[in-house]
RNA sequence: UGGGGGAUGGUCUAGGGGUAAGACGACGGGUUCUGGCCCCGUUAACCAAGGUUCGAAUCCUUGUCCCCCAGCCA
């Protein structure tokens, strides 16, 4: 089993090429992860690790796991510890280089004072709406703060006092003295330092002053002797100001950012605000709810981090706003489970069928592979007895044309079992519905196939009643019903758009030897599609959720078919 | 009406003066004890208009459309 393809190579490999070309940084190649611990990683996170984890992997580079902690308020511990166990999972190992903007906090407040010093940074009282005003607009310039000409030592002084608390929130700001009719309005005069008396989870409260984004990133990189700071499209605005810091304080060798396009996904939505929103809302069941598109969520699913690195190594990295189509992903998902998943038998909506010509008690057990592909799964013993559940969209009393699954009067295999026929349909007097499907069996045809050399077109799968293990099943589908949530009219929002039928909890039969899976455990239900073991099962009673159907070539040509008779 | 980016089949991504390539999807066929997998085939693209050139997706010019930026968020 290979893993992939070759990596497709991008323009940041590209840049990196060359930069290892001139010797830009010696033979070093360093990437960093840099996520704010302040909500769950998602799907988009996952492109941007396997970007960084895999370039530092083929250039033999290091990626540094950094935590950019510099906002109190938003970020705590169990966003950290999710982050980790996202990272590992997904099969990256950052080792012993784990870091944490707010490590360099000391660091980052004495370049602040080296900034001040050199008349490149001033303390500005102005409120938040005053600074909001003085910055001007995207056409017209700012106008300077009035107290954007303070000494030295009178901004030496307060931003020593506002380090040492002696202010209450807002009364002051850190800025950087750059240009206020910078075109680029990020330029004009940044703020660096807020004062915020608020515990942060690691620091506690040793700091009142915590730095911005913009300040703290660039200055971590270096730090950190990043090489290439890679990140979304965003941050392209951001970038002269990280320049400026880096060239102000002269530090060099030094990073260099390049951005690249988020990821987005067709039927979802990945913005960490939405994402808050579905969960505080009540609209999914969790961060892990395996509908979210966070890893949390695709894990308990049964995406595999596999499936996900093919994935984000299929879409590539490039420069332009994309909408990737969330089959891409299913394709990867069954790509990998093709391979390696054991194929068993479950029914998901079942319909009892007796073999009417089946000795009464009578039982007997068959020996099925794992995989008909690959032997080295070994098999498993399966009983068979004369009362069976199959699924209810195997048998149509009123075929349509090409159907050849059961239907009276006809012949299918149930599967590595016997021949049936359906002799007699049994119905539920007061609503019609087929309740129950008589067949007598053929003994001949043990194992499955006919000596006579006789054909059946359809195979079943089944699982036998009386030893079937039940299962709570949980069949989901896309979260929305618009390929993009966002395009929706006036007034309304991507919560106007969930799929309401985004989860159908049905109570399914499985063989016996799923009786006590491992939550996490993966199989092909055969037929149906892959399912994943749910951490809510509990032995004798396993709970399975749907990752992706297979594909299924028959309800298309059924769909079509049913639309031109429409 | 400021600045920063971007435009290649339905979708994602290559190609950076010399036959527009691959993947997903869709469609058709072969095979099959999974209507799965696998195999084969079909479909379908260079934002527009000028220019340079023997030759332009690529270089130049002028447009058009889309995205991002006015947090003491990241």
């Amino acid at each position: 089993m290979e893993e992939a393809e070759a990596v497709r190579s991008n323009f940041i490999r590209e840049i990196i090429d060359s930069d290892l070309e001139k010797g830009t940084y010696g033979d070093k190649v360093a990437t960093r992860f840099p996520p704010e611990p302040n909500g769950y990683l998602h799907i988009g996170h996952a492109k941007s690790i396997c970007l960084n984890f895999g370039i530092a992997r083929d250039y033999s580079g290091t990626c540094n796991l950094r935590f950019d902690d510099t906002n109190p308020s938003k970020e705590s511990i169990e966003y950290v510890e999710a982050i980790k166990k996202d990272v590992q999972w997904m099969g990256f190992s950052w080792g012993e280089r784990q870091f944490f903007a707010s490590d360099y906090f000391e660091q980052l407040y004495q370049y602040a004072i080296q900034l001040i010093k050199m008349g490149k940074a001033y303390v500005c009282s102005l409120g938040p709406d005053e600074i909001r005003e003085y910055r001007g607009t995207l056409t017209e310039p700012g106008k300077e703060s009035p107290f954007r000409n303070r000494s030295v030592e009178e901004n030496l002084d307060l931003f020593t006092r506002m380090r040492a608390g002696e202010f209450p929130d807002g009364e002051h700001v850190l800025r950087a003295k750059i240009d206020m009719a910078a075109a680029n309005v990020i330029m004009r005069d940044p703020t660096l330092y807020r004062i915020k008396h608020v515990a942060h989870h690691r620091t506690g409260d040793a700091w009142p002053i915590y730095p911005m984004y913009d300040f703290t990133h660039c200055l971590s990189d270096a730090i950190e002797e990043i090489t290439h700071s890679l990140c979304t499209l965003e941050f392209e605005n951001n970038r002269e100001l990280y320049d400026w810091v880096l060239d102000t304080l002269g530090l060099s060798p030094r990073p260099y950012q390049y951005e690249f396009a988020r990821l987005n996904l067709t039927y979802t939505v990945l913005s960490k605000r939405r994402l808050i929103q579905l969960v505080e809302e009540g609209l999914v069941n969790g961060w892990d709810d395996p509908r979210m598109p966070t890893l949390s969520g695709l894990r308990r699913r049964g995406y595999t981090p596999e499936a996900i690195r093919t994935f984000c190594d299929k879409i590539g990295i490039a420069k332009s706003d994309n909408m990737v189509d969330y089959a891409m992903l299913d394709f990867c998902l069954r790509e990998d489970l093709n391979d390696r998943a054991p194929r068993v038998m479950g029914v998901v909506k079942p319909l009892k069928m007796v073999i009417t010509n089946y000795p009464e008690g009578g039982e007997e057990e068959f020996e099925f592979p794992y995989h008909p592909e690959d032997e080295a799964m070994g098999s498993r013993k399966v009983p068979f007895s004369r009362e069976l559940y199959i699924e209810q969209d195997d048998f149509r009393e009123d075929p349509p044309r090409k159907y050849f699954r059961l239907s009276p009067g006809r012949e299918v295999r149930l599967r590595y079992a016997y021949y049936v026929t359906c002799e007699d349909v049994i119905k539920d007097p007061a609503t019609g519905e087929v309740i129950e499907v008589h067949c007598t069996y053929d003994p001949k045809t043990k194992g499955g196939w006919s000596e006579d050399g006789r054909k059946v077109k359809g195979t079943l799968h089944w699982v036998s009643a009386k030893h079937a293990v039940q299962a709570e099943v949980r069949l989901y589908d896309k979260l929305f019903t618009q390929e993009n949530p966002m395009d929706v009219p006036e007034g309304q929002d991507f919560k106007d758009v969930i799929n309401a039928e985004s989860l159908e909890v049905v109570p399914g039969y499985v063989e016996p030897s799923l009786a006590s899976v491992e939550p996490g455990y993966h199989c092909q239900f055969e037929r149906l599609g892959y399912y994943c073991a749910d951490p809510d099962s509990t032995p004798g009673k396993p709970v399975f959720n749907r990752i992706t159907t297979l594909r299924d070539t028959w309800a298309r040509k059924e769909r079509s078919q049913q639309g031109k008779k429409a």
